[in-house]
This record gives C-alpha cells, structure tokens and sequence, in this order.
DNA sequence: ATTATAGGAATGAACGTTCATTCTTAGTCA
DNA sequence: TGACTAAGAATGAACGTTCATTCCTATAAT
C-alpha cells in the first residue's frame, strides 16, 4: 500500500462512520480498524483527532465547489443561477449521503459554530459565490431585500431538512421535486 | 427542598449544560452540581441519561404548545394561522434560547431521527396543529401542492436557521423582520 | 547475486482520563 | 426504632493518545 492510500483509506473511514454515528459514535481505534491500519498510524497523517475532523471538512468543500459550478456562469440572470446552485447542490447531497451527513455533524457541531464565524465575521471571501449572488440580487431588486444570513436560511435552511429527509427516507425526492423545491425556495427569497 | 424541587432542579440544570455543551459536554456529575444535588439523587428520579434527555424533551414541548396556540383558532384563515404559528414560534425560540438550543441539540442526535420516524411514519396525531394546517391549505389550493414533509421543510428550515444565527449574534431579529422572515416562508409555501 | 544495514513507517498494548452508574454510609422524618 | 431519602466515593467501561517495538524497503558492501 502506497503512503497516500493509507492517508486516503483513513479519511474515507473516518468519513464513514461520523456520517453514520457522529463524532462520538465513532473512536480512533473503530476509525483504524476500518481503515484496516493500526491505531497509532492515524497519529502519523494527523496530530489528533480535531484536526483529521476539519481536514476533512475541507477536503470535502473542495470536492463539492467544482461540481455544482459545473455549467454555472456569473452571467446568467440571477434566478437561473439561483435555480442551478440550488438543484446542483440539492443533487449533489441525495447522491452522495454520506457526504451531507459529515457536513450536518460538522455545522451542529462547535466546530461548524466557529467555522460559520469566521465566515460570516470575516466578511471578505473572494470565492463565496452565494454571496456575491445573494448581493447582486439585492442591489438588482429582484430579491427582498433582507440581511444576507436571513437569505441564506431561506435557501440552505429548506434545501437541508429536504436533503435529510430524503436521505432518511421520509420522502423520496425525485428529478421533479428536487426543481420543484428549489423554485419554492426562490418564490421565498423573490421580492 | 421538597421532592419535586428536586427534580425541577435536575431538570433545569440539565437542560442549562445540554443547550450550553451539548450532551456530551453535561456529565451527570456536571448536573448534578448544577442542581446542588448528589450524583446518585439523579437516579431516584430518572432511570438513566436516556431518560432524563427524553422526558426533558417532552416536558419542552409541553410548555411551547400553550404558548404558540395562544390567540390561535382554526376558524382564522390559512395565511393568518400560518403566519401566527410561525412567529409565535420564532418568537419563543428567541426569548427562550436555552429551550431552542437543547431542542436542536435533541434534534440532531438519534433521539431526534426516533422520534422523527415515529411522528412522520405514525401518521395519526390528534394534536398536530401544523400537519391540520398544511393539509388543510393544499386542499384548499393556497397552499403549493407538495409533499408534507417538503412544505415542513419549507417552513420549519428558514425558521430554524434564522433563530439559530440570532441566538449567536450572527443577526439580530426584532420584531419587524419577525414578522418578514415568516411572510418570506409564506411566500416560498403558498401557491 | 547475496547479504548486511539503516531509517522511516506501522503497529497495538498500555496509560491516564473521563464518564455513567452503583454502592455504602449518613441523615431525616414519623 | 424503622423506613425512606440523599450524598458522594467507588467502580468499571470506554476513550484519545503515546511509545517501545517490529516491519519494510532501499541502498551499500562483499
């Protein structure tokens, strides 16, 4: 085994069983053993368990980005990259569960609380493309004009719950709903 | 101290470091404290954690009913019930952030899922003010014809985001934009 | 071509800590 | 006195982390 499958093999076990157990449901030692690596190997690629845990946040923020930008472009009018986010995004958590129960797990979590302030707090994000949508639709009038983290839970508030609840299976969200969600969200964030 | 002292005091120490920590971050000893109680008191009260967290849920949700119902009728419109519910709602959540955050804390652990399934999957509840409500509305065709579980996610997501940021100062909600955060869900469910 | 050696990678038993729960003792009514 | 209640020390299981040791592989020496 390569030095990186054994990195590799680490974070998508520890990737697994968070999402399937949370923090507290899944050890180092539960981590290893999936990993099929020794308990201390972990220590090797990881000072500690925090930090294999925000590691891999953003590993999987870097995998995300390209794909809903896939076809997205800034000049498209606001609603139809409104729309295209918000479906790609809504796609991207129903195909790939384990993935949205990591981040859910991470945002409920004191990590997700410091990570939100510094994003919210540290206004300038060169590659924030919500917000720059979201302020474009203000200063264009074609959305309400509300504080931005008010707009933001308007979208990602129902796109989350419509994600876990199909994920858990209380509904089953299909090509058609998905479009039909979304554009629900939009009618709420449209002045 | 009489006997039920005892137990409110458990109670109200426990729901204190659970919203504060999480469940993780209350060790029984750490309530028990709190309560100014023996860590062995808590057992002649509560078989368990488990039970503790549990019965303290359902006495939450046993003090939020009365309040929101206040003023409410079924005999008002569907837009009027909704928006009345829903700002009743976010009201209590932000003069009652403890409450809210251990609600959150509930709802995002496997108590939450259990307790999820039971209600979406036993569908008979007499008490159930928002399903009447949202029944009611898409026969009535006010209301978007979706799945229940989407037009909850729809109004329960916003709201649930927005009282979150306002609890961690990352906005501040007064009672105007109250009442234009629930009108913005109204806008995204209604038809 | 074979063996010897070095050094980094990997291991998993062991450690110290923390936690939920139980047990023993002491106190308080009636 | 007897029966119930409270307290907090004791217990054992589970956890994150460490570290002495083993394993592996690449190079050097013969």
């Amino acid at each position: 085994m390569q030095k990186n499958d054994k990195r590799e093999e680490i974070v998508r076990a520890a990737l697994e069983l968070i999402a399937e157990n949370g923090f507290h449901g899944a050890p180092m030692a539960m981590i290893a053993e999936r990993a099929q690596v020794g308990a201390g190997t972990i220590y090797r690629y990881f000072a500690n368990k925090d930090i294999l845990i925000t590691e891999l946040y953003q590993d999987l923020e870097q995998r995300i980005y390209p794909v809903i930008l896939e076809g997205y472009a800034v000049s498209m009018p606001i609603r139809a990259r409104f729309i295209h986010l918000g479906t790609a995004l809504l796609r991207y958590f129903i195909e790939n569960p384990l993935d949205f129960r990591y981040l859910e797990q991470f945002h409920n979590s004191p990590y997700g609380v410091v990570y939100r302030r510094d994003k919210i707090l540290g206004e300038k994000e060169g590659c924030d493309i919500f917000r720059e949508l979201f302020e474009e639709g203000i200063s264009q009038h074609v959305m309400k004009n509300l504080p931005l983290v008010i707009l933001f839970s308007l979208s990602f508030g129902p796109l989350h719950n419509v994600a876990r609840d199909h994920i858990l299976n209380f509904v089953s969200l299909d090509e058609q709903l998905i479009t039909r969600t979304i554009e629900a969200c939009w009618d709420g964030i449209r002045s």
